[in-house]
DNA sequence: CGACGGGACGC
DNA sequence: CGACGGGACGC
């Protein structure tokens, strides 16, 4: 429709908007919630095989650096992207326990916003079809990117004749995404927009809480299953937690703005908490709880006081919820936090599985679903004690048993290592390891002499140079000042000749300024074969030329998100000169349409 | 010679 | 709870 042309050239006009590529192709894309301490690196070593990775973004806040627990990570082609999603969700990375939940990312336009209907918009292509053939026909020719839900040719209501286009419907994203791409080009597929939704019912989408949200209520919550009476009933209640400053009545009252409430009471639990109450409340309708539990759930009644609003299933066990659990808090939370996605995401299952969100984490199902058992959960907030547990263990037995497997000692380490990072105690440590939970000399060398490995492991065994090599052998780590760079650096090399032709160049940024050049320089270095390195006018990026691809690699593989005399670096293989303008991009696309 | 079609709904 | 950053071609 002229929409969809419109946003086209919008784009291509608009020389501000540099992400067009993006969301191109269309939905390759993945959009994942994770733990806060997962790192680039860990999603790069999950996620690599299921195709070319374009971009891996972890979101950070922006003012205070944190990590989100919110990565994007953006593939080359759209079956990339959902072959990954559907493998991946509900699964574990690296020795992090909450299980990955990884969603085809929306459109920046579209943003957070969930469609009623959204599962259909990764399942539905929209095609173009001659006017002279027939349903099977078309079914022939996509049956064999996947299992086809239907084919549908669009006719003329009267004459019944074919209006020249049809819906192609998968029950995979990935079948989809293979049609999209290997499909006979003329039929011009694209991702169908969804339909319209259905008008809900007239009572209870009229509360005035939350306007502007008000239309996501019911299909957020069930988007898998068309579920019977009987399931649905347990979705009717609502087991509520308050503050006990407030009376069954008020709460009655408020859980009553939300039309189709049949009750609201008090319920006696054995484990309570102080200044808490509980309660059920009840709806003579699914959608009205579901929209009830939404609106209201961490809503401050009284100010200052959150509410928590869980469906209530009939047939469970007496409610565990967080507020009143008795096992340790850190234990509790962490299992509340990921259990909906545990229990109800089977590995494999298909396409149905990412549209969890609304159920996740809700309850009645905690009481039963534990964590991912995984060899070294690491409560967030804590890294610190775990791990030098794990690598800087008391006996010297487990040490020893540790040296004799090499591998699992740098796999630990690497763990270790990244979750120091992911902390941001990576500097403090190495410098002043005294300071920290470490129970004495011993187990100190020990530590840093693993960290010592690590480093020559990482930069794939290259050995160190003669002035970075321990000269002390009780404190190693002294000899060399991390705040140079956070990760140990292969000896120093010849520069290559500056005619040298160019074999790949990197793209560097720096953050929050770039150090000085003879600090790039020697760290770009001392992969080899450098021709120059050199940063734009007085801006933080800049490009670092070699003669050998493979010195440029082991240079961005080394140094990205790595951290020189206090300055964060990215790097990443640079764009050809020029390329990055609108006309050129606008050429190229005209170029691959053809 | 000469410039942008066709194309939005089923189980 | 969990949605959008920064950074592109020198001396």
């Amino acid at each position: 429709m002229a929409d969809r042309k419109q946003s086209v050239l919008d784009r291509d006009s608009h020389p501000s908007l540099k992400e067009s590529k993006q969301d191109e192709p269309p939905n390759s894309r993945l959009f994942i919630v994770c733990g806060k301490s997962v790192t680039e690196d860990d999603f790069r070593e999950a996620f690599h095989k299921y195709g070319t990775i374009e971009e891996i973004w972890m979101v950070k806040d922006r003012t205070t650096g944190e990590p989100k627990g919110v990565a994007y990570i953006k593939f080359s082609k759209t079956s990339e992207a959902a072959t990954a999603m559907e493998e991946m969700n509900g699964r574990c990375i690296g020795c992090h326990p909450r299980p990955l939940k990884v969603l085809i990312a929306h459109s920046r336009e579209q943003g957070s916003r969930r469609d009623s209907n959204e599962e259909e918009r990764l399942l539905r292509l929209f095609v173009v079809v001659p006017k002279s053939m027939n349903d099977s026909e078309l079914r022939d020719h996509f049956a064999q990117f996947g299992d086809i839900d239907y084919v549908s040719i669009v006719k003329d209501k009267n004459t019944k004749e074919s209006k020249g286009f049809a819906y192609v419907k998968y029950h995979r994203v990935s079948h989809t995404a293979k049609a999209f791409e290997c499909c006979e080009r003329s039929f011009k597929p694209v991702f169908a927009d969804p339909r319209p939704p259905k008008p809900m019912h007239a009572d209870s989408s009229q509360s005035n809480i939350g306007s502007a949200s008000s239309t996501t209520s019911n299909y957020d919550v069930f988007p898998y299953e068309n579920h019977t009476a009987a399931s649905t009933e347990g979705f009717s209640r609502l087991a509520v937690v308050a503050s006990s400053s407030v009376n069954q009545d008020q709460l009655w009252k408020l859980f009553d703005i939300i039309p189709g409430l049949d009750y609201c009471e008090k319920r006696e639990t054995k484990n309570r908490q102080q200044g808490r109450c509980q309660y059920t409340a009840v709806y003579n309708n699914a959608q009205a709880a579901s929209y009830a539990k939404e609106k209201l759930h961490g809503f401050e009644y009284p100010p200052g006081q959150r509410l928590i609003v869980k469906f209530d299933y009939i047939n469970s066990e007496p409610t565990r919820s967080t507020s009143t659990g008795t096992l340790p808090t850190s234990t509790v939370q962490s299992s509340v936090q990921y259990a909906g996605v545990n229990c109800l995401t089977p590995v494999g299952s298909g396409t149905r599985l990412p549209f969890l969100s609304g159920l996740q984490g809700q309850g009645g199902m905690e009481s039963n679903v534990q964590p991912v058992p995984t060899t070294n959960p690491s409560p967030v907030g804590a890294p610190y004690h775990g791990l030098i547990s794990n690598i800087a263990p008391n006996n010297a037995a487990r040490t020893a048993a540790l040296h004799n497997n090499l591998a699992t000692l740098a796999e630990t380490i690497a763990q270790a290592t990244s979750l120091i990072q992911a902390a941001g105690l990576g500097q403090g440590f190495l410098q002043s390891p005294s300071k920290h939970a470490v129970n004495g000399a011993d187990e100190r060398n020990d530590l840093m002499g693993h960290l010592e490995m690590l480093g020559a492991l990482s930069t794939q065994g290259i050995p160190l140079s003669p002035n970075q090599a321990p000269t002390n052998n009780n404190y190693p780590g002294e000899t060399y000042d991390p705040s140079y760079c956070s990760v140990k650096l292969p000896t120093p090399q010849p520069l290559a000749p500056m005619d040298s032709p160019v074999g790949e160049r990197l793209f560097i940024v720096c953050q929050p300024t770039p150090p000085p050049i003879y600090v790039l320089k020697d760290i770009f270095g001392r992969f080899g074969h450098l021709i120059d390195v050199y940063m734009l006018g007085g801006r933080s990026c800049g490009y670092a030329k070699y003669a050998d691809k493979d010195s440029a690699d082991r240079a961005l593989m080394t140094l990205h998100g790595q951290e020189v005399c206090g300055s964060r670096l990215k790097v990443m293989t640079a764009e050809p000169p020029n390329a990055t303008n609108n006309d050129t991009l606008r050429k190229r696309i005209r170029i691959e349409e053809q």
